[in-house]
DNA sequence: GTCGTTGCAAAGCGTTTGCAGCCTA
DNA sequence: TAGGCTGCAAACGCTTTGCAACGAC
């Protein structure tokens, strides 16, 4: 049986009060706050527990660590800002999906990153934004 | 000034003329049968140097390691075969995309992944193709 | 009290880097 | 011949795992 440990109930309201995806690092930070001595192996076994238990989902990123969400309720993508580094969702799913996928090919599932600037960093043209 | 290496030439030579990306590891097997000693740190440093010169690209994939591909003509994105994990280049882009920006948000560019079974791979139910 | 969970440290994996010798131009 | 390039091994960053102590039920 699952313990409802501090440690777990942390990491898990990291990413209910977040508002947006966060790394491994963001939740330990942000976890240690609540749990000072907090270890990193323990986020990445509660989140791996969580994600089991379906309460949070894993959110892969090429060439960059992994970032972690409330496990959504309607299918969305993600906003990646090339400025502050911050990942945010975004609702809704292009069309056309089924005209790339070539003869003979059975489409699963798809994932698609946006990038460019978040509307913090747009009003900002020089430097970097706050995290 | 770069130099024509053997070792340059069989990994530019491996992208040629496997049809799809290649991961560093695909590309060392596959070099090691024109420079039997071939190291790995070749490998990566030499891919480094293709793409600073605009031959290769990288391609991230969530979650795993790259695959690198021969610098494309034209726009395009990728189907990953969640049997034998190949990856293949699909010509198009879906529509709709600049809908799912949020207000205030600057679109720069975008990355989609398509998944699912190659035809190969459709045709045999179970079981994982050759690669 | 049991046994799932924790923190620490070590190991794992993909990737990068330092170095002395090699080989292309 | 000069200096970019190579292979090896060590180092790196992120993630996982082994272990003895801890604490939720």
């Amino acid at each position: 049986m699952v313990r409802a440990t501090q440690q777990r109930k942390a990491i898990h309201k990291s990413l209910a009060t977040s508002g947006r995806p966060l790394s491994v690092d963001e939740i330990l930070r942000s976890a240690r706050a609540e749990v000072p001595g907090l270890g990193i192996a323990t986020v990445y076994r509660g989140l791996k527990s969580l994600q089991e238990e379906g309460e949070v989902v894993q959110v892969g990123l090429p060439g960059q660590p992994s970032r972690w969400e409330i496990a959504p309720e309607a299918h969305h993508h993600h906003f990646l800002c090339n400025t502050c580094d911050r990942l945010f969702e975004v609702p809704g799913c292009p069309e056309g999906l089924d005209n790339l996928v070539p003869r003979g090919y059975v489409l699963a599932e798809h994932e698609l990153l946006l990038r460019g600037q978040c509307d913090t960093c747009a009003r900002k043209p020089s430097g970097k934004s706050g995290r």
